[in-house]
DNA sequence: GTGTTATAGTTACATATGAAACCATTTGCA
DNA sequence: TGCAAATGGTTTCATATGTAACTATAACAC
């Protein structure tokens, strides 16, 4: 039990500051959705988006696949490391240029996709649902104009 | 450059899955306040929000500190760590209770919070102006029909 | 062609984070 | 009382992440 104190500070009001809000929203749902599968499928959040872009581009580059995803080159470099290990995705050499890598879904990295992809449109479907059309179409209009911030 | 592929597997579309796109944005908003505080004050997120939290409640214990900031206990404790080494926040103990911990911003930690309170509430005026009145109003209903996930 | 600069990707290092084990104290209850 | 269970908080360990340095190849200038 503790008063609240210091008015003349003006101290932020953390539950209704923006950045914060965003913030809890965006961990908790991605939480609900990696809980799904990450123990399941031994395969982390970022794994999952590289499979994911994967699945929609075929034959993209390890840089390719950073952009598209919002993730740094490193970050992209050690989820591939263990997608290709653990036989997820294939690894091959562009034709004309030996730096560049050529990525695809293996077979098994198709299953899994065909599997998660699923369980995480669900979980979105579950998110929204808690909002009506009308409200769904704003989030989406707001998120377009937000987005490149 | 690739072709898109394999509709028959109905790969995901990240670019407008709902939690992609919330935590895309939340990193950019947080980052860019960060930017701001991080280095100048040598200040992490998670530092800046227990003293956003202490300067509105005076006397929080560490538990208590973290209910308010959605942090777990570990977080908590090595940000205060940091936060009474740097003098920033003052740690007493509990009269009736020898394992509570009872915290206060010090007056150096007011100073702070004073200089980074106005610039992060700048920074969301920032992001907020990209939205129009009638947006902003149901951006905050759907946050607020969406937070007790 | 040769030297410089840029690009794709990996590695190394330092720091951040989470889960579980841990210590001290307090609470509940026989 | 006295002992088991719960609570506040810290430490440990294993893993994740970001920055900068590095390797290899390619593009460019001359």
């Amino acid at each position: 039990m503790s008063a609240e104190s210091k008015p003349d500070h003006a101290p932020l009001e953390l539950e209704r500051f923006l950045p914060y809000r965003l913030s809890i929203l965006s961990n908790t749902v991605s939480q609900a959705i990696a809980d799904d599968y990450q123990q399941r499928y031994d395969l982390t959040v970022t794994e999952w988006r590289v499979m994911a872009v994967l699945a929609r581009f075929d034959g993209l580059s390890a840089r390719e696949v950073a952009e598209r995803t919002a993730m740094d080159k490193v970050a992209v470099s050690r989820a591939l490391a263990r997608l290709v290990e653990a036989g997820r995705v294939h690894r091959g050499t562009h034709d004309g240029d030996k730096r560049r890598s050529v990525l695809s879904l293996s077979e098994n990295g198709w299953q899994v996709h065909d599997e998660v992809a699923p369980m995480a449109r669900a979980r979105e479907r579950e998110v929204l649902a808690k909002l009506d059309d009308e409200e769904q179409a704003w989030l989406t209009r707001i998120l377009d104009k937000l987005q490149p911030l």
